[in-house]
DNA sequence: GGCATCTGTTTAAGCGCTTCGACACTTCGA
DNA sequence: TCGAAGTGTCGAAGCGCTTAAACAGATGCC
């Protein structure tokens, strides 16, 4: 193993000039520090990294917590987990994956072990039994999601609000008067997930605010659920022209039973999904979409976890910012203008 | 924070007693084990994760280098990488998260600074340019897939061409005769990726083998592509009766499709779809499937790292193994015997 | 010319842990 | 009864790095 005093030696200069060199945290004359880099190349040289961090007191490592749980639609967590690790790395940091299962002792192990210098929860939950434990410790946390008490952590989440909100809008403004909710399976609202619930939120208080007459069916994701779950749609509200559909399982299914049902998308009835893009793109028609990115959801998660550590090691206080991103509304081919009543 | 030396007063006795309380590397007496532990518990002593590489030369984690590329079904990805992380945990690992667009110098880079003490290298091709390095640096190494030369490397991957010949035998059991084979799009084949070249091989010789006439047709996974593919299947094979499906994208289109013309599953054509239990419960009718399951796969390369590991640290030459994990069949409503020809 | 100041470098003291060798004491066998 | 072997514990060295403090030499100022 090539170490730091194997460079020193090579470049002739001690192996506190090395570390300076490679630090930047003192002036070094311009011949000594190019010695030390073309020493460093020819040696192939890379710090210890546990050396590193006993001596300088951090790991530069992120925690990345994951959810084990799979009902939620899961190549989105893929594409933020390396989103998360692509925008650490341009900070000169790695990512640790831990699974949720270790709950709030994998916090404390981490944070105790200086394993990782800040941490990066999914799949918060309104009350989560891992803040109390991220405060206690001081540890530097970014939250994906929204508890109830978000003093002294950073969060950052998709603003499903507005994404609601902006189902009922699009709607609204072809002319649809009747619409419907196809949700998650209902346990996921009676976890009370946070996504679910302000999806929801958004939707119903825009849906009344433009005076949609509105339905929401929870839906497991399966065909037969989301069978039955139109069914009992179209039982109660015949006339419903709009449907937004939250949970990817249901899209598939949905698409194919309307059409079963003799109604064409968009002519008869508009489809929005709140999926990504990619999902979207796949359907025929290609589907009306809200979408978050979940590229930039991991990237400004990493900002925070970056803008606390180095709050705290300038000695500060790291503020506590959170971030809701705007999803965006992408129209494709499953929405149009509402029918005209029979 | 807590260290050894806290803990070491407060049981009364010395630090490397502690330390081989905690290792068991050396016989204690129960009543100083039990004074100790009680102490690690009252302190919520969690050793410092630098300190313990440095001194022991081994940081326990271990590294998985996972492909930023999202042409392969993403799901699975994330399935594993949970899979390894709650198999390493067992066995007192943490697991380091390494994108692939960082390449050779990624794992030259983790080898070299003692991060990790082996890596778990997913999405392997035939000649890939990691493995040089990992030989070079002797860095311990499973890889999720087969290249060319498998020498000082441990390897484990689905038996694709167990789960190809899978496919054709049902197909060919049930009494189909002519059959399709729906791939991933052309630029996966270019790439020479080896699960869906092994698969094609797989299918294609038992295939033949059974006297089955055979179509290969790639298909890029989107409605239209799939619309385009299916004509052609059926504009040069009209009386195809057999498909099976690789590219999880062109399930749903398919089975539209072939509704749209007219042709009931299975009455009139059977479906196989390469793919997770989980989505192929999803459609209607529930789809027969091979599948490979992401678990095992994870906990094997885990316990294939493991093993070297240990050899290694005996002194000892790790064994390079390598294992093939026989995917199932799991027959659903998809498929049914041939239709008796008009 | 002497002193302060600045620049660039080195010296040395740890960071918290593991582990080798030493040591004290007990037990066993001849 | 004595030496050998075994058991349980400790002391201290050292893993490779960072960083505060010291230092040497050049530079500027009065």
């Amino acid at each position: 193993m090539v170490t730091i005093a194997d460079v020193a030696r090579h470049a002739g200069v001690s192996s506190s000039t090395v570390s300076y060199v490679l630090s930047g945290k003192r002036a070094i004359s311009e011949e000594t520090r190019n010695r030390v880099r073309s020493a460093v190349q020819q040696l192939g040289y890379h710090p210890h990294a546990g050396a590193r961090a006993l001596a300088a007191r951090r790991s530069h490592i992120i925690a990345l917590m994951v959810p084990l749980r799979t009902d939620v639609y899961v190549p989105v967590m893929m594409e933020i987990a390396i989103a998360v690790t692509v925008a650490a790395r341009q900070h000169g940091y790695d990512v640790l994956l831990i699974t949720n299962d270790e709950g709030p002792d994998g916090v404390r192990r981490i944070g105790a072990s200086g394993l990782a210098d800040g941490v990066i929860v999914m799949d918060v939950e309104m009350d989560d039994e891992r803040i109390p434990v991220l405060r206690g410790q001081g540890t530097q946390a970014t939250l994906m999601g929204l508890p109830s008490d978000t003093r002294g952590l950073s969060c950052v989440d998709h603003d499903f609000v507005a994404a609601g909100a902006q189902c009922a809008d699009h709607l609204a403004d072809l002319g649809h008067r009747e619409v419907a909710f196809i949700g998650y399976g209902s346990g996921v609202y009676h976890r009370h997930a946070a996504y679910a619930e302000r999806t929801l939120a958004g939707f119903r208080d825009r849906a009344e605010q433009r005076g949609l007459r509105f339905l929401h069916r929870s839906c497991e994701g399966t065909y037969e659920s989301t069978a039955g779950t139109l069914a009992r749609i179209l039982a109660d509200r015949p006339a419903t022209t709009g449907f937004v559909v939250q949970n990817e399982g249901a899209i598939g299914p949905l698409l194919t039973l309307l059409r079963t049902s003799g109604r064409t998308v968009p002519e008869d009835a508009s489809v929005i999904a709140l999926c990504q893009d990619q999902l979207a793109e796949q359907f025929a028609p290609r589907l009306t979409a809200v979408t978050g990115s979940a590229q930039e959801l991991g990237r400004v998660a990493v900002e925070q976890v970056m803008r606390r550590l180095t709050a705290v090691n300038d000695g500060g206080r790291p503020v506590d910012d959170m971030v809701l991103l705007t999803p965006a509304l992408t129209v494709r081919e499953s929405t149009g203008p509402a029918p005209r009543p029979a």
